[in-house]
DNA sequence: ATGAAAGCGCTAACAC
DNA sequence: GTGTTAGCGCTTTCAT
């Protein structure tokens, strides 16, 4: 591998001047540019970035704390994240921290001793207060669905609140008489958001009860038992509105299970909009956040907190948007085609 | 942030000192390293990974080329590196190449420049050459589902060819008498390997005919469209057998909208084993690869290289099981429990 | 057992 | 315009 030093001799000039050409910086005379490029082409050479890291503290590098990329929110997310990194030259370490709190902690650490030029974090363990400690190191980061509004951080975000009542309205225009809701887990944001928004929007019918509410972890299988807990209780329910696609999908499989026909006998709509809401039978109606769109927003807000552009730290709330599909198709809407003859 | 430097001075010895405590290597008498570490302690200090890795280019990051992190059949294999390179204390970097030989080459050579310790390729678009050139640079390297057996590189793959037979035994077993294929993309060794096992299991059969095999591009739409078309050339066809999973979901997709009934018409077979075949409905029967171990097996294959504790290039063949499910139950199997009453 | 010093390869004053 | 040189923070000979 040549160094600088080598294309410095070759070109017959200090390495000072190659630094030059190469970072095209400061005055450098036509000619000995290109002498020096010339030296470049012959050796194949290429600037070493650890050197370089270590001379400037820029190492072209950001993280993405995530708490598994197999749940199928993030790879979309992770796509975003990596497609305008590459964009702009650099490189994306991903975390995994299974949502726990000494995991997040050791790779901040770790990563700060790479000197990662900045981190997304769309893993929910840190509080609050160990965020802003993060921020007094002066590492430019940006969360995803946290409920930080004093300006210590960059914030992307969808309106769940609003997504959730899109949903509930949604249900009670196709008719849904008693709906039920399976929220997410306890103490992230993005579930109470959901859950304050479906209470808010049923509160005022007669119908309208605690106990129509049931935890599901926003786990498949959290889904299920919800709503086998939600039927035990509500025999008569026909409407449900799961915190996110996976609980939907775990509602479907235990109504399936239990002989009940979806839209028919009850309606399912879920939320955030991944691709297995596609796939399902009946396919899923779902609150669609804009994954792609908040992952790319996310990097791009980054990118400008790390080359000092960005004035003031937000929040950056995206909209959700209804997607209605088969399982919240009652009669009168669009008929599947069944039986339609062959052979 | 404190330095080395730092950490001397106040334990009164020289860096070199301090690095030994810090390395475990060399000797160093306990009561000075006492001191060092009570230093240490005091300063908060953290080596600075960057120097370190300019000074034994060792940077303690792997990288994971693959195709798209949103392809379901990536996720979990990002999943088992990142586990297996975090025991290691590694980090890895993800990268995404579309299959596009020039970004492939780009990663390559700029992760190069970062002194990266070793690449994982689980893309698709490197020639033969193309790898052997890159061995040539030194960096430990291991591919999955490679067709090269001579000795250049470790490769991971499973048994594609008997994965494929054991699919369509099944599918003769559940009393198929017509069986499609939809293969995937041709240039892939996965999708041939498949294709030759179908081939080779059904030569003996009267009814096996080159066009009961049309290519599906190992995608969902791809999977529809053949599967159309295959119906459209023999109406008669009772069971599928899909390249990968996608493909499988596709053409369920496809005999849905005919309204033909799955698996009492025609039963469906996939490959790979991705997580989405639990949900579609009926569930997808498969032949599962050990993904998680396919990923796992791969990194530690290239930190056994890293460490020089490898010997000799290798070709790791995992097994492939078949995953039997509702797409594939005949009358005599277990009958799905439907409208068993309730209200 | 410990220290001095020469790298690792690059950047950025500062001098000419 | 271009060169000299002092870092960046750590590792690792080579003396002692």
């Amino acid at each position: 591998m040549a160094t600088i030093k080598d294309v410095a001799r070759l070109a017959g000039v200090s390495v000072a001047t190659v630094s030059r050409v190469l970072n095209k910086n400061g005055y450098v005379n036509q000619e000995t540019e290109l002498r020096v490029l010339a030296a470049i082409d012959q050796l194949e050479y290429q600037p070493n970035l650890v050197a370089r890291t270590l001379a400037n503290k820029r190492s072209g590098t950001i993280a993405l704390i995530l708490p598994d990329i197999t749940n199928p929110f993030f790879p979309e997310l992770a796509r975003a994240i990596e497609d305008v990194a590459r964009s702009h030259q650099y490189t994306v370490i991903l975390c995994n921290s299974d949502d726990q709190f000494a995991r997040e902690i050791s790779y901040v650490e770790l990563l700060a001793q790479k000197y990662i030029e900045g981190i997304i974090f769309a893993s929910n363990t840190l509080s609050t207060e160990d965020i802003i400690r993060l921020k007094n190191q002066k590492l430019p980061m940006v969360v995803l669905d946290r409920a930080l509004d004093y300006g210590y951080c960059n914030v992307v975000r969808c309106n769940n609140y609003l997504g959730a009542k899109l949903a509930v309205d949604h249900l009670l225009s196709i008719g849904c008489q008693k709906i039920a809701h399976i929220s997410g887990a306890a103490p992230f944001i993005t579930a109470m958001e959901r859950l304050r928004g479906y209470e808010d929007r049923i509160r005022t019918y007669e119908w309208s009860s605690p106990d129509l509410t049931e935890p599901g972890h926003f786990t498949l299988e959290g889904g299920r038992q919800a709503t086998l807990e939600l039927l035990r209780r509500h025999p008569d329910l026909d409407g449900i509105f799961a915190g996110n696609d996976l609980m939907a999908i775990g509602a479907l499989k235990a109504l399936r299970q239990l002989g009940i026909e979806v839209p028919r006998q009850v309606s399912i709509c879920g939320f955030d909009g991944i691709a297995l809401t596609e796939i399902t039978e009946p396919e899923l109606t779902t609150v669609a956040q804009p994954i792609y769109e908040m992952g790319a927003t996310a990097a791009k807000l980054l990118f400008a907190e790390i080359q000092g552009t960005l004035e003031n730290k937000q929040v950056y709330e995206l909209d959700v948007s209804l997607i209605q599909r088969a399982s919240t198709e009652r009669s009168g809407d669009v008929v599947e085609s069944k039986d339609s003859g062959r052979r």
